[in-house]
DNA sequence: TAGATTGTTAATCGATTAACAATC
DNA sequence: TAGATTGTTAATCGATTAACAATC
């Protein structure tokens, strides 16, 4: 099974969900055509730059017209879903876990929040949401499972990390404000809102 | 008044919070020097990128010495709070914006949650979590604010925008997946978790 | 065909890193 | 003083943009 990979560079995958958010628009609007002057424009990009990220994912613009909306799609689709990366455990049943728990916009982009963990014996056991509390002994049950969303005090953040590892994650992203140190095989992703808002702040202050 | 503004880059204001957070850390374990090579190391930075930051936002390192912590925590603080910052509104009470509601964290990091507001005429008047939904129109009551989450359907994201920068907001944290067109003196940042999520799935499909 | 749009090659820009000078 | 660490200048790197060629 060949596998065309380009080696799609880091700042071209980043814009991936931007393009793939669109397509999902102009589907609904049942738009067939769309240019890439015409997307750059909405997503506020440059047009070259739009049509470079577009040859590279999908290769197969066509002159005079532009690209198929639904070619595009599928071609990023199948970027995003070699394998299964639709399943999500969040681990911490703290604040931010609690609070991820309680949001239900994850189906809406095929993902789907399939186990909430925690170490403290006094929540296991207890829901949220209708997540039941998992201890982290139970992680080896969803070894399938390649995507966690951590979000567990910055002490133990790295410990959990290694564990996370050890049964089969691939992706973190990291709601703590540690730094994680792994393989780089294993993908990392920080959201950090106290530093964006701390961001904004100085960029206001600084005129 | 003179203002000593170097017009620090944008790549330099991103890592800022990084090195705040890390100072708070030594502050807490009353380390009171620090090098960069050592910064750098716990950071995972290049320690040549780390002098150039510390050396544009303090501009005082001591050659053989390092920095004072506490020196370089004032010179940073000082960046962030020439206004006033801390005081946080949240625009809708959906699911994001109850989540974040629901999230106690804001003031370890000296944020407030001053207001919640929603256009849902069933919704104003009840509490998340202590902070009672205020209709849109008691915005104006809430001038001295500079900062907004906003966390409303995208279709009207790019209209309350407009109605929160009417009102003197300056910064935006968007959750909303709309792009946001505003004045150049407005910041902007985006939060969007589930296309973390994709950009993780392609990152590890991608091998 | 002519014109609109894609695709590519070269130039530019900004950020990072390397090499080295300055200094406590 | 010698050595460690900061600060700066120049080189490198990667990403973006500009100019233009290819093509439906």
């Amino acid at each position: 099974m060949m596998n065309s990979n380009k080696n799609i560079p880091k700042s071209v995958i980043e814009r991936i969900p931007l393009y793939l958010n669109y397509l999902n628009y102009l589907v609904k609007k049942q738009t067939e055509m769309i240019s890439s002057t015409r997307l750059a424009m909405d997503l506020g990009l440059g047009e070259v730059q739009v049509r470079k990220d577009l040859n590279l994912i999908a290769g197969n613009g066509k002159p005079k017209i532009g690209y198929y909306v639904i070619d595009l799609k599928t071609k990023i689709e199948r970027l995003i879903s070699q394998y299964d990366t639709n399943d999500v455990i969040i681990i911490g049943a703290g604040k931010i876990g609690k609070a991820l728990a309680m949001y239900d916009g994850f189906e809406e982009n095929n993902f789907s929040i399939v186990g909430l963990f925690d170490s403290d014996p006094s929540l296991i056991g207890k829901s949220i949401n209708n997540h039941p509390i998992l201890s982290l002994d139970e992680l080896k049950k969803f070894s399938h499972v390649k995507i966690a969303i951590l979000a567990v005090p910055a002490e133990v953040a790295q410990s959990i990390c290694d564990q996370l590892v050890a049964v089969g994650i691939k992706g973190i992203l990291n709601f703590t404000n540690q730094k994680l140190i792994v393989n780089d095989d294993i993908k990392i992703r920080n959201i950090d809102i106290a530093a964006l808002l701390t961001i904004l702040s100085i960029e206001i202050n600084n005129n």
